[in-house]
DNA sequence: GCCAACGTTGGC
DNA sequence: GCCAACGTTGGC
């Protein structure tokens, strides 16, 4: 099993829109970077665990945790002219671009925040905190998931 | 292939 | 709103 954080703009869709959901799962469209594509694409397996990450607001942090419910399929939203990630060079047949889809596990009982986990030595190799990172999805070591559960 | 211009991300 | 740090685009 592996270990992934997500970022996502809680104006946008939060942790909570999350637990809303039907089913409380939601496919992770609008991804528009190779790196993360690839993550998604070849890497995220079903059962994955994920932290749901705050961007963009007064308190940026780990706010919950979500699990991989189905792995890659081609991200629709490239195909819809009328969508925000059009992307003409994605079609059909040959996509572009992909989605996972994730389901809502919990909330943390709190926001373990960016600053805070910054200050931690054992997390110096997070992709998060490393300088100039703007990664929307990255991988987490099991060894820094354990430790981040115990800040909770 | 280089690189300047431009757009985006995201903390602050 | 500012701006640093990227990634992408496109002229050459």
């Amino acid at each position: 099993m592996n270990f992934w954080l997500m970022k996502s703009e809680p104006d946008a869709f939060s942790i909570d829109d999350l637990a809303e959901r039907p089913e409380q799962t939601e496919h992770w469209d609008g991804v528009r970077n190779y790196q993360a594509r690839n993550m998604m694409r070849d890497e995220m397996k079903i059962g994955d665990q994920v932290f749901f990450y705050h961007s963009n607001c007064s308190l940026p942090g780990i706010v919950g945790i979500a699990e991989v419910v189905k792995e890659s399929q081609p991200d629709f939203t490239a195909f819809d002219p009328n969508d925000k990630h059009f992307d003409p060079k994605s079609n059909p047949d040959k996509p572009t671009w992909f989605m996972v889809e994730v389901k809502f596990v919990r909330k943390l009982l709190r926001t373990i925040s960016l600053q805070e986990l910054k200050q931690k030595t054992e997390l110096a190799d997070l992709a998060l905190v490393r300088r100039g990172n703007r990664l929307s999805i990255m991988p987490v070591g099991q060894q820094q998931w354990d430790f981040i559960l115990e800040l909770e």
